[in-house]
RNA sequence: CAAGGCAGCCGGAUAGCUGCGCUUUGGCACAGACUAAAGUGAGGAAAGUCCGGGCUUCAGGGGGACAAGACACCAGAUAACGUCUGGCUGGGGAAACUCAAGGGAAAGUGCCACAGAAAAUAAACCGCCAAAAUUUAUUUUGGUAAGGAUGAAAAGGUAAGGUAAGAGCUUACCGCAAAAUUGGUAACAAUUUUGGCAUGGCAAACCCUGUUUGAAGCAAGACCAAGUUAGGAGGGCGCAAGUGCUUUAGCAUACUGCGUUAUACGGGAUGUUCUCCUUCCGCUCCAGAGGUAGGUCGCGAUGAGCUGAUUAGUGAUAAUCUGCCAAGAUGAAUAGCUAUCAUCCUGUUUACAGGACACAGAACCCGGCUUAUAGGCUGCCUUAUGAA
């Protein structure tokens, strides 16, 4: 599985506009892809965004808080995410500091629940 | 020792696993959102965006006026500055040292609460002194500004003389003003002489004087450029007229003209006309203008650059020489996790446990300013009150 990185403003909304799942320590939203210039859709590939509001704090924790989640998707997404999907992961207050095991669980967690409310959506 | 002052520096380290951006050189399907190796990858403030520049576009080729803003002791440094350095003056400190937005109040206007007689046309409440009157302890008139009282601020201060009482009325010292001389590039300082006290404060109130400023910013700006598209060519299709054939209404059609995203054509349903529903096909090539999506440049190896040395200077800094090239992203890399060590705190079993480890993340680039900052290190200087 091939992740790559969204970058456009306009595939942000749509996934708000999918289905969500809210974890302690962070958020993910999901809607399937859709093709656009510069921006293809294949087999084994899907791509992830990444948002921290200024709600959280100043630029630096910011930063961290996306590296972690940057981190915590290249643990988990390699071998659970689902092909063709737009995923966002949204930070929160408690990404920069709580400890990155538990990072990763809720991302399995979140990720069990989006496949789920997914695959209820098609039939 | 302790306390203090000034200047400067550091801003955790090492290892392992997993990864990221850029550059260079390779690999190949010659192209990429592929892959391999090597190199390289945040700060002292990268922050606030408060000044000054470079650069870019627009405007104006010049000069002046007005408006608005900024600045304001002197000399120097600098590309420039509201920055910096060295002085001066005035505050603070025992000292090292430090702080200051520090032109003009005699161009004009304005303001100075409360209190107080009076807050500025030099003034008079209580006083003090003299004279007159009578009700003999009060009133009136005049002189005066030493004392009291108010206030943030009260019309030079202290002493002596002087006087009815007093007063720069006179003298000495201090302060103030003016002039001269000397020192200094200058701000200014010192000395002397003269005056005889004259200009209360606020310019961070308006204002005056002098100097200075065109505007907007890398989302600046430059270039390339899908899609859409004016137009053209070809094909297909439709219509018209013409022609041909049968025959007067159809069929076919080289060439010609027109149309070709239209209230059209085809299909379906209902149904008397007519109405409703559905939306499959409609191509290819060339190409002007514009410049959207997107991309490239601007953008980091040539710069008011960095390092070291020498020389000049009190210093900011400058000159010369040597060596070096060191982040360049754009939903935005520079890391995530683990372990050990270092530092700090707490607890105790004194070598263990637990916790903490600042402020903060480049975005066109420089010079400053301001603000935030755990903890630590180095050098020089001061010694009143302290300890020895």
């Amino acid at each position: 599985m091939k992740i790559f990185i969204l970058k456009k403003r306009k595939d942000f909304i749509r996934a708000a506009q999918g289905v969500k799942s809210v974890q302690s320590s962070l958020i993910l939203q999901a809607a399937p892809s859709l093709s656009a210039p510069k921006k293809i859709v294949c087999d084994d590939t899907c791509y992830v965004g990444y948002t921290a509001t200024k709600k959280l704090g100043k630029a630096h924790v910011r930063n961290r808080v996306k590296r972690r989640l940057r981190a915590a998707v290249a643990c988990v997404f390699s071998s659970q995410a689902c092909e063709k999907i737009d995923y966002v992961l949204i930070g929160r207050f408690k990404t920069a500091s709580a400890p990155f095991a538990k990072i990763i669980e809720d991302l399995q967690n979140a990720l069990n629940e989006v496949k789920s409310q997914l695959t209820e959506k098609n039939e």
